[in-house]
DNA sequence: AATAATGTAACATGTAAAGTTACATGAAAC
DNA sequence: GTTTCATGTAACTTTACATGTTACATTATT
């Protein structure tokens, strides 16, 4: 199954934002991106209505970083994105009439239910500034190799 | 995103299968299941070549169960249709040259691993066994009320 | 006013599961 | 041995959804 690359996608965006003040505009965002600027619209756009980021029209406007990074995990950025559904795999049917599938159900179910926690659980860990700091010494350690974050 | 059933699909049918010997044709249990014959055929075929059931052709041929019940899991299963993808979101890119994009894959990689390993452990613990004396509890708790296992 | 940005709707594309059609193959019944 | 009933499988259609694109309204700066 194809598979939704939103939260690595925002990830992304967020991490070139924390490298430097902005703001950024949509379009040089989906440039470090390869991709669209209305992808990023689009995937920034519950970050903003929580108010994790700011966007500003017009002139020098674009996108700015608006929370603190330590205080926002990967799961709430997840959730910023509408909570998209986590497994590849689910039930025939919910709540069905035959007792052969709520039997499969009950134990599907349940297994579905431990790894989505789990995922959860581990993104909960991980906050915006973790990752960030991780991205530094990932640069630092390329800097006297003379490479830069972006793409060449 | 749209979610693989197959996994919960080809328990049904299984489970069905465990509650009389059988042989089943594709088409009664594509009735029972709601579907069309050539998906039972499809979603079988992984479990015959692993010799978990036995497929006749001709006159009172079909489908019969060909394992120990006991002895095969619901991982089992899941490998035998292939194993499909379990998580419904991936990275961006895979081995990408950003360092930004590598950043944000190293702690989602991890996040996925763990969820996915669960997964496969907790269906590893669930023989079809154990599922059939599940469905056979459900069974016997509602014989008093005069209902059956086929749907209404 | 002109320009540069976001916001968003509408539509096109890619991909994979699910559903369907068609037909070849093989086994049993007559 | 031919008819019937079953699987096996390829090819095609449908459906769902993320992604990509186009178009245009809105708003802020110059």
């Amino acid at each position: 199954m194809k598979r939704d690359s939103r939260l690595s996608g925002v990830l992304h965006v967020l991490l070139h934002m924390a490298q430097k003040p902005g703001p950024f505009t949509s379009e040089t965002l989906a440039k470090a991106m390869d991709t669209n600027p209305v992808v990023i619209r689009r995937i920034m756009a519950g970050l903003r209505d929580l108010g994790y980021v700011r966007s500003e029209k017009g002139h020098g406007g674009g996108w700015t970083l608006a929370c603190d990074l330590s205080k926002v995990t990967l799961r709430d950025v997840y959730i910023a994105l509408g909570s998209p559904t986590l497994l590849a795999m689910g039930n025939r049917t919910e709540a069905p009439d035959c007792l052969v599938e709520q039997a499969v159900n009950a134990v599907l179910d349940q297994a579905f239910h431990d790894a989505e926690a789990l995922l959860l659980a581990r993104l909960g860990e991980v906050t915006l500034a973790m990752l960030s700091d991780d991205l530094r010494k990932r640069l630092g350690s390329r800097k006297h190799q003379g490479m830069s974050a972006h793409h060449g």
